[in-house]
DNA sequence: TAACTGTATTAATAATCTTAGTACAGTTAA
DNA sequence: TTAACTGTACTAAGATTATTAATACAGTTA
């Protein structure tokens, strides 16, 4: 059986891609455990070698693997996963907190029409 | 003189847009302001009435500009504009904040990462 | 009615995306 | 060393999408 749908728009390797960033979020795949090979999921999924390596450049470049040539491609650990993450997250927000500081919005008027809550419980 | 760079990759129609997009934001045509017909500004930078026509459409859908059928496009309030915006960001905050959430980063945590200061002053 | 205005439809062409064929390169174990 | 595995770079064919233009239609104004 594969789990591939060729009737659905979105390409082979992007589904490859959102398959696999599912199960290793979800820890079905355990960190450090070995992905099967290009050329195996290749034959499995009837595509080409090719496609495969696309979804795995891809999953590597969003720090859901990691490379070894000649070895193979391995699961990146979860704690890794998460301060990737983080980093990305913490990025993005830091963007479009300056683009509203640009045309004069302050960042806590922002934050409130948001709906955003500062917790002052503890400190 | 055209101000429209055939060399640069970006299209036409996108040039066009970013171009009045700093125009308006600056305040350099004033809000009700008319701009140049389709046909007219088209003969100007040597491009078809449908190109300037796509700018235009985009510049509506993002709020700088609104069309009068028959008689033309105006510039849209530089005030409208800015509550627009911020609406817009807001949006894209609060996108960021959830998927923070989901996965179990802490907004505050993030905020910090990212440089902010809650501003504590008033109150 | 003439001369302007925006807009919808269609299509030609250019640019990009997706996939595959092939060759090259590192790793491991017999 | 060699065979059989592994990843990866390069090229290109084919499909798809993006961009621009030609044309016709429709509203406004003097």
């Amino acid at each position: 059986m594969t789990w591939i749908n060729y009737q659905d728009s979105r390409p082979i390797y992007e589904q490859i891609t959102e398959r696999y960033k599912v199960l290793i979020l979800k820890g079905v795949l355990a960190p450090d455990e070995q992905m099967p090979s290009v050329r195996k999921l290749a034959m499995e999924l009837s595509t080409n070698p090719n496609t495969v390596q696309r979804a795995y450049t891809e999953l590597e470049r969003q720090g859901f693997l990691y490379s070894v040539r000649g070895r193979g491609n391995f699961v990146r650990g979860g704690t890794e996963l998460h301060r990737q993450k983080r980093v990305e997250l913490a990025g993005r927000l830091a963007a479009i907190l300056k683009e509203a500081e640009d045309i004069g919005i302050d960042s806590s008027q922002l934050l409130a029409e948001c709906g955003w809550k500062e917790n002052t419980e503890n400190d």
